[in-house]
DNA sequence: CCTTGCCTTGACGTCGGCGTCAACGCATAC
DNA sequence: GTATGCGTTGACGCCGACGTCAAGGCAAGG
């Protein structure tokens, strides 16, 4: 298989292909002619890789999943390190996600409070109207 | 005020005060010698742009709060076009606090499973052991 | 006179994950 | 012969908010 097909098969785009490669993630084999030849493995390498991708890991992230497999694994998080990998994006998430959740109260805080105060500019003095 | 003390008093660098005249933020007049000059009605609008990136928004979205400030409001979210920002980012952040969230599941969900295999693995057919 | 310290403009570097173009080769189909 | 369609490497562009370095100016103090 060549660097056009996998890339059509995995829903990427043979640039990216070639940055995987070129960052050590997924070397390819080479035809007589130069080109870069794949095999159904490579296939499930990078699908792993796109699949952590879509969760927010980073590239040098996937490393260890894509190590796991080639080592014979059946997943790519059948191992230790793989394991800790999500351990530490699971925290990062967590953190993230709690103050991205308090920044969230300040602006509504700051919302409420803002529209209100215009509401009074508006509607001056009506405290006690129904 | 020359930029250095107002980036003091602001705590931020020259460079952020030269970057935000450049876009357009924050102008400066400018001395007979050619440095820039600041008043405290500037350090006001640059912690106002300070504040807002803290939360998180762009600079093309501090505009707003700044003109606001700049017609004579008594804050840079008392105007309807600062209102509209806060609206804008609190659905932004919503969003991205459900995504990360539904992320977070799913790593929480494969992290647990990918527990479970390798303590099977470690301690097979135990499931009847105390 | 010379150093120190503030200022000026200009321009390149950073980070991640590629997109996009250039210029080229090789092979098959017409 | 040539048009089409695959592949190759190299290199610059992008996004945002600056950091950092270069080369120079100008004023006060020793």
């Amino acid at each position: 298989m060549r660097i056009g097909e996998l890339a059509e098969r995995a829903g990427t785009s043979t640039r990216t292909l070639r940055y995987y490669e070129a960052r050590g993630l997924l070397p390819a084999r080479r035809a007589d002619n130069g080109h870069r030849t794949y095999d159904e493995d490579d296939l499930r390498l990078l699908r792993e890789i796109r699949t952590l991708q879509d969760f927010g890991f980073e590239l040098e992230e996937t490393r260890p999943f894509l190590a796991c497999l080639r080592a014979g694994h059946p997943a790519g998080d059948s191992c230790p390190a793989s394991l800790a990998v999500y351990r530490h994006k699971l925290a990062e998430l967590d953190d993230l996600i709690g103050r991205l959740a308090d920044v969230r109260d300040q602006v509504a805080r700051q919302l409420a409070g803002a529209e209100e105060a215009a509401g009074e500019a508006a509607a001056p003095r009506c405290e006690m109207t129904p």
